[in-house]
DNA sequence: TTTGTATATTGCAATATTACGATAAATATT
DNA sequence: AATATTTATCGTAATATTGCAATATACAAA
């Protein structure tokens, strides 16, 4: 095993299963919250704000275009990344809505 | 490896990417998703309510208990179990800090 | 006390993830 | 063209995660 049974799941879960372990990493979360606190986008040198191999940080990032939390536009030599404004409210929407549910219910524990 | 270099970053980060992580799973989405539609706290069933054998839902509650997100206590057999509103609330203004910060951003990708 | 029911733990096999050296690819600079 | 710089990909070693059968534990009911 170490595989996840995914088609025993529905489609929406799977996503959202998919969408948070893509940013459920330390390395993820630093860049995050890295590009957060940058005025505009960045061109380049992320792998000089990490403390990882350039491979590593590589990877990182590609895990994170590819769930469409940051986009990368290509910029000359170097790429330009920024982070995707509607898959963060998303994520937000997503807690949003559990709190506002379960705000409403008849706790016992 | 496979093991992330967790002493790189810093103690938020790590705890960011733990609870993340926690709910990053299918199944793990589902218990959540199934506490949120329960009207109050519900009351062991939760093994039949997921198409996957009792130890291993077991063990996701486990996951989900040490992280925080859920709460579980004991009642008499069975275990009640339900969300706990402070770490729903935590994720959500997570989210909500970094889709402020990044409305005001000069946007370039 | 015996039996039944609900949940937890252990142990293990299979797959996934993380990290990085080596190397490739693509553009910039000289 | 030759060299430098930046990012991506490949291959691989090490560890982590997932899932479950077997079993243990804990309480309830008979």
């Amino acid at each position: 095993m170490g595989t996840t049974k995914s088609d025993l799941f529905n489609k929406k879960q799977n996503e959202t299963a998919s969408l948070l372990k893509a940013i459920a990493h330390p390395a993820r979360i630093a860049i995050v919250e890295y590009l957060m606190n940058v005025e505009s986008c960045i061109c380049g040198d992320i792998v000089n704000k990490l403390p990882l191999a350039q491979p590593t940080v590589s990877q990182h990032l590609k895990e994170l275009k590819s769930a469409g939390i940051i986009q990368g536009s290509i910029e000359g030599n170097t790429i330009c990344y920024c982070l995707n404004e509607k898959t963060i409210q998303k994520l937000k929407v997503y807690f949003e809505t559990i709190e506002n549910k379960i705000s409403k219910q008849n706790k016992c524990c």
